[in-house]
DNA sequence: AATAATTAACTTGTATGCAAACAATTTATA
DNA sequence: TATAAATTGTTTGCATACAAGTTAATTATT
């Protein structure tokens, strides 16, 4: 019954989502873009030409949230929509040349900036995190 | 190198806190405040009549944020504003006795909760993730 | 005391995040 | 095949989140 806020999960979860989120938007803003939208593009470099609704079965975000984010990532040019011919209610994000170039940057650091975010943790620590929090849900 | 989408950590967090804001909303919003909003009233309840800078550096919120969220938790009548005689530039926020009543009935629930949230996860498990979310930041 | 530097809270602007409602299209069923 | 049901993506409205800048008040410095 005494619970304290530092030991509530929906606290302690919402607090280093948000420290991360900060922690990688920093790295990825000199590329231009924002934390969600870097892992959107991370995500299009292991598939590319997909639906929104792929892409929401992927990494889990609202199909209200991804249309912004597709808005968005298409008015800098990272990607842009195009018809799809099986399914005309359906769309493709496709990669733009600079959208490539930008997720390849962002591949090859995201390995050394998930380890910097957890250096407080020893490796076996991190790796006991990653297994817990991707057994929730 | 060959990271994937489920293996960064940034994405891990931002998913998991998400699912985790949302299993908290739906069990809060009968009480007619969001997961943020009961959150900010769970650390009234351990310290009542303290500053937002206070509440900033408890539950490490924006003093942006901090204004909105108090903004509306005022206009719901779940606390109020009171001057500081100490401080002019300072705010006392204040639990009316309706936030009073709702707080308590948060905390009552909020262990519960947080077990059920985690119930895919054996008590260990959900010991060993608090803790490792607690030494990050 | 007068001025500079700091501080607490607020404002503004932008980007998520999600629920609910909607339009266009496709699929299922009578 | 005509119609109902389901699906894909968008729009709308509201609530976080945060960077950057502002205002009023306090503290430090000269």
């Amino acid at each position: 019954m005494i619970m304290k806020i530092e030991d509530c999960i929906f606290f302690q979860l919402s607090r280093v989502s948000r420290a991360g989120a900060r922690y990688w938007h920093q790295r990825v803003s000199v590329f231009g873009v924002t934390s969600a939208q870097a892992l959107l593009l991370l995500c299009l470099t292991e598939k590319d030409a997909v639906t929104s609704k792929y892409l929401g079965s992927k990494i889990e975000f609202d199909s209200a949230t991804l249309t912004g984010l597709i808005d968005r990532l298409q008015n800098a040019d990272f990607l842009e929509r195009r018809n799809n011919p099986n399914d005309r209610r359906a769309i493709q994000v496709c990669l733009t040349e600079k959208g490539k170039a930008t997720s390849k940057k962002i591949l090859k650091i995201v390995e050394k900036e998930n380890q910097a975010f957890l250096s407080g943790l020893t490796p076996e620590e991190a790796m006991i995190l990653k297994a817990l929090l991707k057994k929730i849900g």
